[in-house]
DNA sequence: AATTTAAGGATATTTTCAATCCACAATTAG
DNA sequence: CTAATTGTGGATTGAAAATATCCTTAAATT
């Protein structure tokens, strides 16, 4: 039970973005270059998170990605379920239903309780998830990494923003 | 993201396991036919069991599984990481460290950032299933099947436990 | 007009999951 | 003792998902 690599990949792409002056757009092909991933699968990761309406896009030269949901908004959990899908990580198959010792046609009232417990632990991961936002994130970074380094990565950045 | 399906009949099997009394065992051949499952397929879900040490094993006709770790200890998380690894649900495959600004060599302290948030997560969902022990699921089985359904289960599993 | 971009479909490769089969040693029942 | 039964572990196969690439299209910029 692994997430995509592109679940990291977009994590790692919005808080690029969230570095980028209002306005301007950050292509996949910079994206790419800078953390060294594929940019046609890196694309697909991208579009996931177009299609959940958290970035904004523009087309031409000049144009690309850009944060729409606001950093201070955008949580961990929108940007893992936009890749992965919101489906739980437990399936519950039922399989106590194959009991030969229930009456035919017994249905249950509440689902499986085995299902309900694994379905709180996920809950519990989402809540973790969606506690933690973007701008939590750019936080941190700004504390752990060497603000010439981070000077240099926003120059970089701008460079190639749109 | 999807946990494999022998979790879920990993659970229940130690759920039926459970109810076994003391010192009789149960075989993948009953286990597997009272819960519809293909046979040689469950034994590599209870041999995940046996190899994490949650349950004895007998050899021969009526042989089979039985809980070694009391059901009042015996976690969901025990079950869940026997079948599906110890493994963190999100791995970190560092590419921050393509950055190409960052000086050459440059190595962090600390874990990726968002790495250590995804592991929050997970570390969250593992305390919720570590909360959780079979000895608890039996309690709500025990108020939601009824008496009736419940007494012929276990007769069903006690003609087949060796 | 030429270039650049995102979107999305098609396809191929690799890995993981699911499932089956078999040989083996240990154990029990008769 | 003998035959049947059981768990263990390895080998193998098939199906599904993840990973990755390629290409066409339409829109926007220069």
């Amino acid at each position: 039970m692994i997430l995509k690599s592109q679940v990291e990949w977009a994590l790692h792409c919005c808080a690029i973005l969230a570095g980028l002056p209002a306005g301007r757009y950050l292509s996949t092909k910079a994206l790419a270059e800078f953390h060294g991933l594929p940019k046609e699968y890196l694309s697909k990761a991208l579009q996931s998170l177009s299609q959940a309406g958290l970035v904004d896009t523009s087309l031409g030269p000049s144009g690309g990605y850009r944060l729409r949901v606001p950093a201070s908004e955008l949580t961990f959990l929108d940007i893992v379920e936009a890749v992965e899908g919101k489906g739980k990580s437990f399936v519950c198959n039922n399989i106590r239903a194959n009991n030969p010792c229930r009456p035919q046609g017994f249905c249950e009232s509440h689902p499986c309780a085995i299902a309900r417990i694994m379905w709180e632990a996920d809950e519990a991961w989402r809540v973790r998830l969606r506690a933690v936002r973007i701008a939590d994130l750019i936080a941190m970074l700004g504390e752990e990494i060497p603000p010439d380094v981070w000077k240099k990565t926003a120059d970089w950045v701008l460079k190639r923003a749109g």
